[in-house]
DNA sequence: CCTCCCTTGACAGGTTGATGACAGCTAGCG
DNA sequence: CGCTAGCTGTCATCAACCTGTCAAGGGAGG
């Protein structure tokens, strides 16, 4: 909480408190920068006016330094401009003074609602990762450039570490009932998903007569 | 776009248009539902009066299924209750009738900058910066000359560097439903783009049945 | 030592992407 | 109201690369 006027500032960390929330105030420019140098918080609720400058350059100054931070802005002026100038600079909202406690409340949530979201959907075997949706890989977060059917390949493997996946599992996964391919083909593939992850922490293992599995390495303990 | 009102629909959807975005006019709510379980939009802009139900229903309908995307709500009334509301049925920003254009791109905005995870207003790719509030694209600083599709396009690749776009995401998210385009339109203006970005320090490469991700190339320490 | 199965290199065919030319369309302007 | 300029997207052609078969060389297990 960034502000420098008395009554509304008591309000709000009354308000958030009564709520809960943990809240740090803060009454000017240059000692809200130190106190977000130290801490990280989950919420900024910025006024514009402060007694050592605007809170407009503190917000700039936290967007270039790549503080991801949600910041709520609080004004007195309601020129359309000037909340234009706002969310252009990188905050998240805008509230005009004298705002409903009600409202600051609910804006305040959507944005703490916001930030836990992005579930993880990829699929990894030690330091190998495949990103299902982007249909990306990675090695060690480097990207491998993989063909579209290396990449099926893998994520078949991939999706069940360990299970051993017969030829024939792998051809009626890889192609459609109708265009067959050759045995072959799948250990072609292998060989080919294998040389382009050399260095991998994870392996593609062969049983023979039975098929292929991965299986991630125990430390190597060098 | 969910609205039912012609005039705001039009003007609503005419401003996103000039700026490049791909925009589909949903005027029901039971319309606006049967998209959505078809395509994947990067902002809905959801007004609460409709004529087969209450906007704040389809909200509801829509967070409950685990649908992350952003919601701007309109309405005609202001009373903090509704606000209070649509905040915390789910909604991330609010918008009262009538309201000034360049404030809803600006919300519009804040709502997508956040979605792409980074806080800060422009986007880059090395030597490449896209300001998406006036759309003008820099390379090394100097102004470089883009139409609006050409703009759209690379706002989609630098949105997440690295990422693998297919060419059909791409095309969902150029066009809207009604003026599909063939695939070879992408492969068009992906040439268009690279011949206007040539000698910059990132690059639009292509991954052969995939799709095309941009990349910033490594310092070549000369 | 022998057999079977896997591995690997090379190659032909087919699919996918790149590019130049062109027509429809929109918008700005006189 | 008509005209021009530039943006858009389709077609056709060509190049690049993926794909899967063949064949020849290993290596594990009996």
């Amino acid at each position: 909480m960034v502000e420098d006027t008395e009554d509304v500032g008591e309000a709000v960390v009354g308000a958030f408190t009564r709520l809960g929330h943990a809240v740090d105030w803060q009454k000017t420019r240059a000692g809200s920068a130190d106190a977000l140098a130290v801490q990280d918080y989950a919420l900024i609720v910025l006024d514009i006016n402060l007694p050592d400058g605007s809170g407009f350059d503190l917000l700039a100054e936290i967007r270039s330094k790549g503080l991801q931070t949600p910041v709520l802005v609080l004004t007195a002026r309601a020129l359309v401009d000037d909340r234009v100038d706002a969310l252009d600079t990188g905050a998240d909202d805008y509230l005009v003074k004298p705002f409903d406690f009600r409202e600051l409340e609910a804006r305040a949530r959507a944005l703490l609602r916001r930030r836990q979201g992005s579930a993880t959907t990829t699929l990894s075997a030690g330091n190998v990762v495949l990103d299902p949706r982007s249909r990306a890989v990675t090695l060690d977060g480097r990207p491998v450039e993989l063909t579209r059917r290396e990449i099926a390949l893998l994520e078949i493997l991939i999706g069940q570490p360990d299970r051993v996946f017969s030829k024939s599992d792998l051809l009626d996964q890889l192609y459609g009932f109708e265009n067959e391919a050759g045995p072959n083909a799948i250990e072609l593939y292998i060989g080919r998903l294998r040389k382009k992850l050399a260095g991998a922490s994870a392996e593609i293992r062969t049983l023979r007569g039975m098929g292929y599995q991965i299986v991630v390495n125990k430390a190597p303990r060098a």
